[in-house]
DNA sequence: TATTGTTATACTCTATAACTATA
DNA sequence: TATAGTTATAGAGTATAACAATA
C-alpha cells in the first residue's frame, strides 16, 4: 500500500534524501544567479552552454533541453537578437537549421560556467580521498 | 583571471560535479513526474508540500519559494479552484491570509511524496555504513 | 507610515496543433 | 509520405508597479 511505505523509509535515508534536496536546490540557485548576471534566463543558458561545446539542429536542442521543438525557436529567436548565436543552414540536409554560437556567445558562455562556483567551493573542503568516495558513492547511486 | 580558473579544477572535481549535475536533473524529472500524475506542476506541488506541514501566510510562501508575493496569489487560486487549499483569516492580524491544505489537498501531497521513488531506489544499493558516509559527505560539501 | 495581499501588465517557457519547405 | 523548423494559441510562472485594507 502507496502509503505506507514511507514508514519503512529509516531516518538516516531520510536525512541523505534531504540533503540531496538541499544540495538540488543550492544548485539550481547558483545557475540561475549566473544567467542572471548576463540577464538569460535558465532556459537561454543552458541552451548557450549546449551550443558553446558545438553547433546542433534545432530538433538535437529540443532533445537535449527535454521540451518541444516549437519552444527551441523562441529560445534561439532571443539568443539570435543578442547576438550570442546564429542560425546556419545544413549544406546535407536543406531542412536542418544549425544552431551555433557567436563569438559573443563563446565569451558568454565561458563565463557562464566559471561564475558556476558550485564547481569549486562547495567541494574545497574535501580532501582527495573524500572526493574519490563522494564520487564513486553518487555513481552507484545513481547507477542501478 | 576568470577565464583560467577552469583548467585549475581537477578532473576528479569536474566528474564530480558532473555527477552532481546528473543527480540535479533526475532529482527534477521525478519531482516532475510526480507532480504531473496529479496533473500539478511544479510550483503547486512545491507550494502544497509545503503547506502539508502547516498553514502559511502568503507572504511566507512567496520567501519559501523564492518568488514574489504577487506569484502566490494565482498558485493558491490554481490550488484553491480544486479544493486543494483553502484560505483562512488569520485572527491576530486581518490583514493576513493563511493558505492551508483541504483534506483532499493533504492526500494528494501524502501520495505526491510518496511517489518520490528518488528516496528509496537511489539509494537502495547503498548499505548503512555507505549511507552514513554519504551524509557526511554532503553535509560537509554544503555547509563551508 | 508601513505591511499584507491583490490586481494589472509584460515577458518567458511550455505543450499542442497546423503550416511550409524540403526529403 | 515523412521530417525539420516555424507559427499560432493558450496556460502557467515570473518580476514590477500600483492599489485597498489593515496595522
Amino acid at each position: 500500500m502507496a502509503t505506507q511505505r514511507t514508514t519503512r523509509i529509516d531516518p538516516l535515508t531520510l536525512e541523505v534524501v534531504d540533503l540531496i534536496g538541499t544540495v538540488v536546490a543550492r544548485y539550481h540557485e547558483e545557475y540561475e544567479d549566473a544567467a542572471a548576471e548576463h540577464a538569460l534566463t535558465g532556459a537561454q543558458a543552458r541552451l548557450l552552454s549546449l551550443l558553446s561545446l558545438e553547433p546542433l539542429p534545432m530538433r538535437r536542442l529540443a532533445q537535449k533541453l527535454k521540451c518541444e521543438p516549437s519552444n527551441v525557436t523562441g529560445i534561439v529567436d532571443r539568443l539570435e537578437a543578442r547576438g550570442l548565436v546564429e542560425r546556419r543552414p545544413d549544406p546535407s540536409d536543406r531542412r536542418v537549421k544549425l544552431a551555433a554560437t557567436t563569438e559573443e556567445g563563446r565569451r558568454v558562455a565561458r563565463s557562464l560556467s566559471d561564475a558556476l562556483n558550485f564547481a569549486r567551493e562547495p567541494l574545497a573542503g574535501l580532501s582527495t580521498e573524500e572526493r574519490l568516495s563522494l564520487r564513486d558513492l553518487l555513481q552507484r547511486m545513481l547507477t542501478p
